[in-house]
DNA sequence: CGGACAAGCTGA
DNA sequence: CAGCTTGTCCGG
C-alpha cells in the first residue's frame, strides 16, 4: 500500500480480508490502519511475499476504485520522470468522489459504434497525414481562428469514439467541447465528473489536464487542443505536463497522438511529424496584426501611440465595439531604453533584456548573465531610462482618452463577467476572461518579448494567438495591435506573417547552441535542502551542477532520462526542498 | 503526517 | 529531579 500522507514515501504491507477480496485490486483506493491512526493508501502491489519478522494488518476498509493498473504504471513513470512521490499522481488519476463498481468484463474495446458524419474539408487530410506519419506524436500546426472540433471529429470518424481522449486548455473549453461532440452524435463523458463513465472505456473522454489520467485501460488515441498552452503543465511540484503524460500513455498503447496548436513549439515539433494547412488558409485563420514602431518615441511620452489612440477610436466609436489593451504589470522586468535613441538595451548574445547590474555598473542580462558596458548599442549614448508602466495608471489614461470608462482585469481582481465593458484593460489574465473583441492591443509586447526566461519568445507567441482568437480571423476584420521598440523581433514577424516557422527556426537554433529542451534537460532546485541535493547530484559526474543563488541550483543533463535517473539516485535531504524538472526559468 | 520516546534545558 | 521543549525516528 503506499499512504496518501504527502510526507510518507515508504510502502506497506496489508493483507486483504475475505470480504474485501472482489472489491480491491490493484489501484484500488483502502484505508489503512498506519501507527494507530486510519489514513487513506492505494493499493500498488499484488502478491507480495511475506517479509520476515513482520507481522500484516489487515486493511481496515475498502474505498473505490482508483487507477486501472495501466495507469498505475503510467504513474511509476511519472513518479521518475518529474521525480516526485508515486501518490500525488494517484491521487490525480482516482475519482473525486467514491465509485464502487464491480469488475465488469463487458464492453472493454470492442463496442464499435460507428463514429460520427466526416466533418469534410481539410481536416480530413490533416488528421490523415497526421496519422500517416508513423508512431509518435503528430503536430497539427492550425491557425487561430480556425475550428479545432472539427479536427477531433474527424479523428473520431476513424477510429470510433472508445478509447479516444481529448484534451483542452481550460475547463471552458472542454465542456464547449463535450457539447459539441454529444451534439454531432458522438458518446462523450466529461472529467473528472464522468470518471466512472470514463473507466467503461466505451465514449469519448474530453477534460483539461488532469484528464490525461483518466481511468482508460488502453487508449486508441489522444488529441491535445492548444497543445503548447502552459495550463498543461502542472506549477507545484512535481511538475509534470499533461502532453509529456499523454504521449507517453499513446507509446505505451501504441496509439496515435494529435498535438494540434496555431504555435507548436520546439519541444513538440522536434523529431515529430508536423503537418499544416496551405500558406493561403493560415493565413486567412490569423487576423491582421499591426506592429506599431515606438523606438523614434520618447520613453517618457504615454502608453498610447497615436497610431493606437486611433484604432481605438474606430472601435470605440461603433455601437459594439469592444476594445482589449494589454500589459503586462506583474512581471518583475524592468526594460532600460535608450534616452537619446529610444533603442532598448538588449543582449546581444541571447536578446534578453539587460538591467543594471547590482556588482559593476554595466549591464547585466537577466536570462543568460552576459554583462556589457552601460552604453546604448546603437548610439554609444549612456543616457539609459527605465520604463516603468502599471495596469492601473494606463486605465486612468485610456478612460481620459477614448471617454469610455475603462475596465479593469488582472489575475487577482474577482470573476464578474465582463461582458458588458467595451474597453478593457488589464495583464493576460483579461484575454482568459474575454471571449470576443474587435481590437486586441499589447500596449508593451516588449515586456513578453524580452522577459528573463527561456521559452518568452514561444510563450509571446502563443500570447499573440490567443489575442489572435480573441478577434478571429483576417476576413472577419479582426485586427491585434501591438506597440514596441523591438518591431523586427521574430515573434512579431510570424505573428505578421502567420507564419510560426519564422521563430520556430531561431528558437530551435538558440536551443540547439545552449542545450535547451528538447537538445538537454534542465531542472531547478529552490529550498534549504537544495545545496546538499545539488552536491549530491553533482558527485553523480552524470549532471552539470552550478549554483545560481545560495537556495537556488541548476542541473543540467543530456535529456530527460539521465535528468531522471541522477534525480532518483541521489537521496533526499531532510530539509525543504522543491524539485523543478524542466523548468523554464533559469 | 503525527505519536513515541530520548536527550537537553530550567527552576527550586 | 520533575516538568517541559526540541529533535529524531518510524509506521506493515
Amino acid at each position: 500500500m503506499a499512504p496518501d500522507v504527502p510526507a510518507i514515501h515508504r510502502r506497506f504491507d496489508y493483507s486483504v480480508p475475505p470480504a474485501m477480496a472482489t472489491a480491491v485490486h490493484l489501484g484500488s483506493r483502502v484505508r489503512i490502519e498506519l501507527n494507530g491512526r486510519r489514513v487513506a493508501a492505494w493499493v500498488v502491489e499484488d502478491d507480495v511475499p511475506p517479509t520476515p519478522g513482520v507481522t500484516v494488518k489487515a486493511l481496515a476498509a475498502s474505498s473505490g476504485e482508483g487507477p486501472p493498473p495501466p495507469v498505475l504504471s503510467l504513474a511509476e513513470w511519472a513518479a521518475w520522470r518529474w521525480a516526485g512521490p508515486i501518490t500525488s499522481f494517484l491521487g490525480t488519476a482516482s475519482p473525486e468522489r467514491v465509485v464502487r463498481r464491480p469488475r465488469s468484463t463487458a464492453g472493454e474495446g470492442v463496442a464499435s459504434s460507428s463514429g460520427p458524419q466526416s466533418p469534410g474539408g481539410g481536416s480530413v487530410d490533416l488528421v490523415s497525414e497526421a496519422l500517416e506519419g508513423g508512431p509518435g506524436p503528430a503536430v497539427i500546426r492550425l491557425a487561430p481562428a480556425l475550428d479545432a472540433s472539427l479536427v477531433v471529429l474527424e479523428l473520431i470518424h476513424r477510429t470510433g469514439p472508445a478509447g479516444v481522449l481529448v484534451l483542452a486548455p481550460s475547463h471552458l473549453r472542454a465542456s464547449q467541447l463535450a457539447t459539441r461532440l454529444d451534439e454531432a452524435g458522438v458518446p462523450v463523458t466529461l472529467m473528472p465528473d464522468g470518471w466512472a463513465a470514463a473507466s467503461t472505456g466505451r465514449p469519448v473522454v474530453v477534460g483539461t489536464r488532469a484528464a490525461a489520467w483518466s481511468p482508460l485501460t488502453r487508449l486508441r488515441a489522444a488529441i491535445i487542443l492548444d497543445a503548447h498552452d502552459e495550463a498543461y503543465r502542472e506549477e507545484r511540484s512535481p511538475t509534470w505536463s499533461a502532453v509529456d503524460v499523454t504521449i507517453e500513455r499513446c507509446r505505451r498503447d501504441g496509439a496515435p497522438v494529435l498535438l494540434v496548436s496555431p504555435c507548436p513549439p520546439v519541444i513538440l515539433t522536434e523529431g515529430a511529424t508536423v503537418v499544416t494547412t496551405s500558406r493561403a488558409v493560415e493565413r486567412r485563420g490569423w487576423p491582421v496584426v499591426e506592429v506599431v514602431d515606438r523606438v523614434g518615441d520618447d520613453p517618457r511620452t504615454g502608453l498610447f501611440s497615436e497610431r493606437l489612440a486611433h484604432a481605438l477610436h474606430a472601435v470605440l466609436d461603433r455601437p459594439e465595439g469592444r476594445a482589449v489593451c494589454i500589459l503586462n504589470r506583474t512581471g518583475r522586468i524592468r526594460l532600460l531604453a535608450c534616452g537619446n535613441c529610444g533603442a532598448l538595451a538588449r543582449c546581444t548574445r541571447c536578446g534578453g533584456a539587460l538591467a543594471q547590474d547590482a556588482a559593476g555598473d554595466g549591464l547585466r542580462c537577466r536570462r543568460c548573465g552576459e554583462v556589457r558596458p552601460a552604453v546604448c548599442a546603437e548610439c554609444d549614448s549612456t543616457r539609459l531610462k527605465a520604463l516603468r508602466v502599471g495596469v492601473t495608471r494606463a486605465a486612468e489614461e485610456l478612460t481620459a482618452l477614448t471617454g469610455v470608462v475603462a475596465v479593469e482585469v488582472t489575475g487577482s481582481t474577482d470573476r464578474g463577467p465582463l461582458s458588458g465593458s467595451r474597453l478593457v484593460v488589464g495583464t493576460e489574465a483579461a484575454l482568459h476572461r474575454m471571449d470576443r473583441a474587435d481590437l486586441v492591443a499589447f500596449l508593451d509586447v516588449d515586456q513578453h518579448l524580452l522577459a528573463p526566461r527561456f521559452g518568452a519568445g514561444e510563450e509571446a507567441l502563443a500570447l499573440l494567438a490567443r489575442a489572435a482568437r480573441l478577434v478571429g480571423s483576417r476576413p472577419a476584420g479582426g485586427r491585434v495591435l501591438v506597440q514596441t521598440r523591438v518591431p523586427d523581433h521574430e515573434v512579431l514577424a510570424a505573428a505578421v506573417h502567420a507564419d510560426p516557422d519564422l521563430l520556430a527556426r531561431p528558437e530551435r537554433e538558440l536551443r540547439l547552441t545552449i542545450g535547451l529542451p528538447p537538445f538537454g534537460a534542465v531542472t531547478v532546485l529552490r529550498g534549504p535542502g537544495s545545496a546538499e541535493y545539488a552536491v549530491g547530484l553533482r558527485a553523480l559526474g552524470s549532471v552539470e551542477v552550478s549554483s545560481v543563488e545560495p537556495e537556488r541550483w541548476m542541473v543540467r543533463a543530456p535529456d530527460h532520462m539521465a535528468m531522471a535517473d541522477a534525480l532518483a539516485s541521489v537521496p533526499r535531504p531532510t530539509a525543504r526542498l522543491r524539485v523543478e524538472v524542466d523548468a523554464t526559468d533559469a
